[in-house]
DNA sequence: GCAAGGTC
C-alpha cells in the first residue's frame, strides 16, 4: 500500500520553504505551481509517509458585499448594516484556491502551518474550505501545527504535537472583517456623498472613514489643536555663574522657572545680595543605559522616518527587497523569518531551558549570534567592532517586551553601499548596528552632582563621565556626552560672577512626527506592524494630512474640519477606543465566551445607531464645511452647455473631476486622471450637451470625445463595457469616472459614435481601433477596449473615416489629405481613400505600436496573421478575419 | 470610489 499523503500548507511561500527544508533535512524536491511545492518522502505519526508542503499568500478570500449593493447611488447606506456579505478571493488570478484544492486530492492528511496569530487561524479555515478537508473526518484529518519560530527546533516540536485549528479565533477575524467592512463603507459612502454633492473643492476622490485610519487621523488632528489653542506663557529663571580656573559655569536653579516675574526679582535680590554660593553638597552615582532590546518592525519604521528620513512604505519596501536579497531577517508580518535560523540551527546554543518566544523583541533561544556576527566580522565599516565582540564575549540580549511571536529583525549577511544603493544601505547600515547594539555592554556613566546655597535659594550643576561606552560605540546617537566639571569640596565658598535672570516663553509642541504617531497607534491597538504604514498612507492620499519636513504630519482642512465634525457630533468616531472596543467585542468570540453572529449583530446594532444619529446631526458638521469650503455652485470655471438649462456648467478640478449644473443641481462626472477641454462647440445629438475632448495623461495617452450626460448615463440598452473601470477589481465594479465616452456608443448617425469613428477589429482584443480624432499631425488609431495604439500616416493634413466600407474586409475606408511637401502620392497629388488592411499604400504606412513594445511585420503583418490561420487571442487585424465590433449592427 | 487584514 502507497503510503499516506500529507499536504501542509504555510502562510507564504517562504515559510513553506523553510518548514520543508527542516523536516526533509533539505532532501525534498520543488516544483512550480500557484505557489511553490516541496515534496518528499519522512515519518509521520510514526509511519512513513509522503509530504506536499505548500503555501497561501495571505488571506485567500477577501470580503465585500454582493452585486446589488455596489451601486452607490441605488443603495441607502444604512441598508449596509443588515446587507448579507460574501467572501470572493483575494487574488483571483493567483487561483490559490485551485491549486490547494488540486494539490489536496489523495491527501489524508492536512497539516496547517499558517502563522499563530489569529488571522493565520482565520486563514487556517479558509485552506480546509479550499481543500475540501473536513474539521471532523476520520478518514482525512485536520491538524494545526503551533510553532513560535520557525526555527529547526520548533518546527519539529510543532510536528510531534500537532493539534486542531481554533473555530473560535477564525470566527473572531470573520466577526472584525464583517464589522469593519459594513461600518466603514456605510460611513465613508454617507459622507462622501454628503459632501461631495456640496462643495467644490474638497480635492479628495472619497471621504473616507474606518475604524483604524479615522483615529489615526484624529492623533494628527488633536496634536494640531493643541498647537493652535496654545496660550505662550513668560517664565524667569535665575542662572547664577561662577568662574572657576577661567572657565565659567552655570548653574541651574531648584525651582526650575517662576511664571511670576516679581517674585523672580525678588530671588534675584536675595541671590546678589549674598554673593556667595556654597557647596552644600556631592554626591557620585553609578548609572547605566541599557542596550537596546530586538529590533521590531514597528521600532524599524520609527527609526526609518525620525532618523533616516524614510517613510513607513517606502522603509518597508526597502526591508522588504533586503530581505528577499538575504541580507536582513524580517519578523512580524513584514517578510517572515530567514532561512539562516533554519539552516544554522546549533543544537550547542539550545542547553536554556526551553521556552516560548512570545515577544517580538526577543530571540529566539536557538539564535545564532555568533554566526551572525561572524557574517559581520569582515565588513569594513564595523569589522573592527565584531571582532573586539568576537574575542571580548559578546552580551547576552535583552529579552523584549512587545507582543507577537516573531524574531527580531537581524542582519544575515554582509554589504556594502555599492551593492545595496544609498538608501537601503543606509537601512541595512541601522539593521546592523542596533543589532551590534543588542549583543554590546550596556553603557556606564558616572553621574555627579554638585549642590549649592546662596541667598536661602539652590542650585546645582550635573557631571556626567562616561566610564563604558558600551553599545553606544556602535550606535553613537545615542551616546551619553561627557560632562567635566572643576573638582569642589563640600563647604567651599565661590562668589558668584554674575546672576542672570534668563526670561523664556512657553513653547507650543510641534506637529506630530510619523515616528510619534506610530507609536500612538501601537500603543492604542490601532493596525497592526504590517498595516500601520497603510493607514498612515491612506490619510495622506485622502488628502487629510501632509508629510512635512522632518516627517511631521499636518492635517489639511479637510482632515481637521472632518476630526472636528466628529467632535461635535460623536467623538467616539474618531477616539481611539473605537478600535478597542470592537478587538474587545471579538476578543469574546476568540475565547468562545459569546457567539460569533451575537456579537456581530450587536456591534453593528451599536454602530448603526451611531450611524442614524450621525446622518441625522450631520448638519452639525455641515456647519464647519461651510465655513472652510465652497459650494460646489461657486466653484470650477464654467465648460460645457448643459443640454437640458443650455446654461454653462461649472468644471470642478480637484478630484473626482466633474461638471455641475447650478441650475439643475446635477453633477456629471467625468474620466479621471487627465486633461479635459471643450470640443469645438460640438452638441450631442441625443441630449444636446455640449461635448468635451478627454486627454489621458503621456504623451501616448488617447484623446476621445464624450458627452457629460451620456458618459454617466449611458443612453442604449448593453453597453456592458465601459470606459474607467479598475482593472484591479475582481468584480469589475463601476466607479466615479467610469462611463461610456463616445468611443462607446453605437449611436448609427453621429459623427462622433463608434459607428462613425471605428476603423476595423483590434488586433489584440475583441474591442475596435477608433480613429482619434485631435491625434493631428502623429495620427493614430487607439482601440476603445485595451491600449492598443495603430499610428497612421504621419504629418498628414486631415485624416478622417468615411462612410464607405472596404468591399473586401468590411473596415471603414479612411480619407487621408496628405501634405503637399510630403505625399507619397504621385504627381504632388494629396487626397487618398482607400482601406488600411487592403490599401498597399495605406497599409505600408501604419505601424502598430501597442504599450511599450513595439513591432511591425515586415509589412504585411496583418495578412500574414489572417492567412496562416494563426488562432491567437483574439481576431487578427487581417482581412481574412476582419469583422468589427459593430458587427452587431 | 468604500474598511482592514494578510502578502507579492
Amino acid at each position: 500500500m502507497a503510503p499516506p499523503k500529507v499536504l501542509m500548507v504555510a502562510e507564504k511561500p517562504s515559510i513553506a520553504l523553510s518548514i520543508a527544508s527542516t523536516i526533509s533535512g533539505g532532501q525534498m524536491h520543488s516544483r512550480k505551481g500557484s505557489t511553490d511545492v516541496h515534496e518528499f518522502e519522512g515519518m509521520f505519526i510514526g509511519l512513513p509517509a509522503y509530504f506536499k508542503v505548500t503555501s497561501v499568500t495571505g488571506h485567500v478570500f477577501s470580503v465585500d458585499f454582493p452585486a446589488k449593493y455596489q451601486d452607490w447611488s441605488a443603495t441607502d447606506p444604512i441598508d449596509l448594516f443588515q446587507a448579507p456579505i460574501q467572501k470572493t478571493e483575494a487574488n483571483p488570478k493567483a487561483h490559490i484556491c485551485r491549486h490547494l484544492s488540486q494539490e489536496a486530492h489523495g491527501c489524508s492528511h492536512l497539516v496547517l502551518w499558517l502563522d499563530c496569530d489569529r488571522e493565520g487561524e482565520n486563514i487556517c479555515f479558509e485552506v480546509i474550505q479550499c481543500t475540501g478537508f473536513q474539521v471532523n473526518d476520520a478518514k482525512r484529518k485536520v491538524h494545526r501545527a503551533r510553532f513560535s519560530s520557525v526555527t529547526g527546533k520548533d518546527i519539529l516540536k510543532a510536528m510531534n504535537c500537532l493539534v486542531e485549528p481554533n473555530k473560535y479565533e477564525a470566527l473572531a477575524v470573520d466577526a472584525r472583517q464583517e464589522i469593519d467592512l459594513k461600518v466603514g463603507v456605510a460611513f465613508t459612502r454617507f459622507q462622501t456623498g454628503y459632501f461631495q454633492g456640496k462643495y467644490g473643492d474638497l480635492d479628495s476622490r472619497v471621504i473616507s472613514y474606518g475604524p483604524c485610519q479615522t483615529p489615526t487621523l484624529g492623533f494628527c488632528v488633536q496634536r494640531y489643536l493643541q498647537i493652535t489653542t496654545f496660550k505662550p506663557e513668560k517664565f524667569w529663571a535665575l542662572r547664577p555663574h561662577i568662574m572657576i580656573d577661567g572657565y565659567e559655569l552655570q548653574l541651574e536653579w531648584e525651582r526650575h522657572r517662576l511664571f511670576d516675574l516679581d517674585v523672580a526679582l525678588m530671588f534675584q535680590k536675595l541671590v546678589l545680595q549674598d554673593r556667595i554660593l556654597e557647596v552644600t553638597d556631592m554626591s557620585e552615582k553609578q548609572e547605566s543605559k541599557g542596550r537596546p532590546p530586538g529590533l521590531n518592525t514597528v521600532n524599524l519604521l520609527k527609526i526609518a522616518s525620525s532618523a533616516l528620513g524614510f517613510g513607513p512604505q517606502v522603509a518597508m519596501q526597502l526591508a522588504e527587497r533586503l530581505y528577499i536579497q538575504g541580507f536582513i531577517s524580517l519578523n512580524g508580518n513584514l517578510g517572515g523569518y530567514g532561512h539562516f535560523h533554519v539552516f544554522t540551527f546549533e543544537p550547542k546554543l539550545t542547553n536554556d531551558s526551553p521556552r516560548l518566544y512570545c515577544e517580538s523583541t526577543a530571540y529566539p533561544s536557538s539564535f545564532d549570534f555568533k554566526g551572525t556576527l561572524g557574517a559581520l566580522a569582515n565588513n569594513p565599516m564595523w569589522g573592527d567592532y565584531v571582532q573586539g565582540l568576537l574575542s571580548d564575549g559578546y552580551h547576552k540580549p535583552q529579552s523584549g517586551t512587545d507582543a507577537g511571536d516573531h524574531p527580531p529583525i537581524t542582519p544575515m549577511r554582509s554589504a556594502n553601499e555599492d551593492m545595496l544603493g544609498r538608501d537601503a544601505w543606509r537601512l541595512y547600515q541601522y539593521v546592523c548596528q542596533h543589532f551590534l547594539g543588542t549583543v554590546s555592554p550596556d553603557c556606564k556613566y558616572i553621574r555627579t552632582k554638585v549642590e549649592f546655597s546662596i541667598g536661602g535659594e539652590f542650585f546645582h550643576c550635573i557631571g556626567l563621565h562616561v566610564t563604558v561606552k558600551g553599545f553606544t560605540s556602535i550606535m553613537p546617537w545615542l551616546a551619553v556626552s561627557e560632562k567635566n566639571l572643576p573638582q569642589f569640596a563640600k563647604g567651599d565658598k565661590i562668589e558668584v560672577s554674575k546672576v542672570e535672570l534668563f526670561e523664556g516663553q512657553t513653547a507650543p509642541p510641534d506637529y506630530l512626527s510619523e515616528s510619534e504617531l506610530i507609536s500612538l497607534m501601537e500603543k492604542n491597538g490601532i493596525g497592526t506592524d504590517a498595516s500601520i504604514s497603510a493607514h498612515i498612507n491612506n490619510i495622506c492620499e485622502r488628502n487629510y494630512v501632509q508629510v512635512q519636513a522632518g516627517r511631521k504630519l499636518v492635517p489639511t482642512a479637510l482632515g481637521i474640519t472632518l476630526i472636528r465634525g466628529y467632535q461635535c457630533i460623536d467623538p467616539d468616531l474618531c477616539l481611539p477606543d473605537i478600535r478597542g472596543f470592537i478587538e474587545q467585542q471579538i476578543n469574546l468570540v476568540a475565547k468562545g465566551e459569546a457567539d460569533h453572529s451575537c456579537v456581530v449583530q450587536h456591534v453593528l446594532e451599536q454602530f448603526k445607531q451611531k450611524y442614524s444619529y450621525f446622518v441625522k446631526q450631520i448638519d452639525n458638521m455641515d456647519a464647519l464645511f461651510e465655513a472652510q469650503f465652497s459650494p460646489l455652485a461657486d466653484s470650477g470655471r464654467a465648460l460645457s452647455k448643459c443640454g437640458k438649462c443650455l446654461r454653462y456648467m461649472k468644471y470642478i478640478s480637484s478630484q473626482p473631476s466633474r461638471l455641475y449644473c447650478g441650475t439643475c443641481e446635477e453633477v456629471y462626472y467625468l474620466p479621471q486622471k487627465g486633461t479635459i477641454k471643450l470640443y469645438k462647440e460640438l452638441t450631442c445629438p441625443l441630449d444636446n450637451f455640449e461635448l468635451l475632448i478627454f486627454a489621458m495623461a503621456g504623451p501616448e495617452g488617447k484623446s476621445f470625445p464624450l458627452c457629460p450626460f451620456c458618459y454617466n448615463s449611458p443612453p442604449f440598452e448593453g453597453i456592458d463595457t465601459l470606459f474607467g473601470v479598475s482593472k484591479t477589481s475582481s468584480s469589475g465594479k463601476l466607479g466615479k469616472g467610469t462611463g461610456m465616452p463616445c468611443f462607446l456608443c453605437p449611436h448609427p448617425t453621429c459623427r462622433h459614435s463608434l459607428i462613425a469613428q471605428g476603423v476595423c477589429a483590434c488586433p489584440e482584443c475583441n474591442g475596435t481601433l477608433v480613429l482619434d480624432p485631435i491625434s493631428a499631425p502623429k495620427w493614430r488609431l487607439y482601440c476603445n477596449m485595451c491600449n492598443c495604439l495603430v499610428l497612421l500616416p504621419q504629418g498628414a493634413h486631415r485624416i478622417a473615416t468615411t462612410r464607405e466600407r472596404c468591399p473586401e474586409c468590411d473596415s471603414t475606408i479612411i480619407e487621408v489629405d496628405f501634405n503637399k511637401n510630403t505625399t507619397p502620392l504621385e504627381d504632388g497629388a494629396t487626397l487618398h481613400s482607400g482601406c488600411i488592411l487592403c490599401d498597399d499604400l495605406l497599409h505600408s504606412l501604419v505601424e502598430v505600436k501597442h504599450g511599450k513594445s513595439f513591432f511591425k511585420r515586415a509589412g504585411k503583418w496583418a495578412r500574414a496573421r489572417g492567412r496562416g490561420g494563426h488562432r491567437g487571442r483574439g481576431r487578427g487585424l487581417g482581412k481574412m478575419d476582419p469583422k468589427m465590433s459593430f458587427r452587431d449592427f
